[in-house]
DNA sequence: AACATTTCCTTAACATGTTAACTGTTGCTT
DNA sequence: AAGCAACAGTTAACATGTTAAGGAAATGTT
């Protein structure tokens, strides 16, 4: 029998992706004319919050893959917007840090991105908005971060 | 000011992002003895729930994209699990129908995956799967399908 | 009928997701 | 010191996401 598995519309990773597309939506349009993709504001973001890191923590706070994260800093360096050092203790490490023209980026889109997100917070309303954040994390493998 | 975002670690594109990592890793594992993809998967479970449709239509209902629809569905039918007609009345369209190589895909692993999906359910119990399943549909555009 | 417009779908181009194989370093063992 | 496992990153290969352009068939307009 196939009626074990709930209708499509019921379906949390079909949810999951439809409520992505949903909230992205907005943000590809502000993202569209900062040049950058949505993995790349990702990356200058968490270099904004943290500051200089290698590699592997920059992937994992950025939720990217190593090889995604690979190609992802070549461009992000490619374009002036992060720096590439290597570790003189430990000559595989790798430190990537922003630079003043990657942190201009997110400066001067930091509102809009900020006004989007309340957008939805007040569609939501405060309380289910922090709810559904807590029963995402539920669902986070990496829960330890 | 930067602090106008919040912290990466309370922010909704990634919440969502991770949410859908953890679950669809354990997915991913029973997909990799199916030999076909997580979307894939996905255009094979609308098939069956539905019936045959147009592409547009499968589009749709699967979450996603046109032109990612037409490579797959390329894929799934030199793999023998769809087959696509063109329709008589109307030579643009063109409808795609599961074959029984492909239900049987589906049948197989459907117990598995309806397993898998039990198991989030309990862990964030009854209510709350049905309370998240709600406020994702809330951030998904098409609410309207 | 001729034309532009719309619709359904495909292709192209570039970026990322995903898994696996590979390189160079470091550390540990013997 | 030689050998080997573990580690940090890279590269490769294939599939998908995303946007834009293209192609063919249907529709609308004049």
């Amino acid at each position: 029998m196939i009626k074990q598995l709930p209708s499509t519309a019921r379906s949390l990773p079909i949810a999951l992706i439809r409520a992505r597309e949903g909230v992205m939506s907005p943000i590809r349009v502000m993202l569209a004319e900062t040049g950058i993709t949505e993995q790349q504001w990702r990356v200058l973001r968490v270099l904004v919050e943290f500051g200089r890191m290698d590699t592997k923590t920059l992937a994992n706070r950025s939720s990217l893959l190593f090889p995604s994260l690979t190609r992802i800093a070549a461009t992000l360096r490619d374009k002036g917007l992060v720096t590439q050092t290597r570790d003189d203790k430990d000559r595989r490490r790798q430190f990537i840090e922003i630079t003043a023209n990657g942190e201009k980026i997110i400066e001067e889109h930091a509102p809009h991105a900020a006004q989007i997100v309340a957008e939805f917070k007040d569609t939501l309303g405060a309380k289910s908005y922090e709810d559904l954040l807590d029963l995402l994390a539920q669902l986070d493998p990496g829960t330890n971060d």
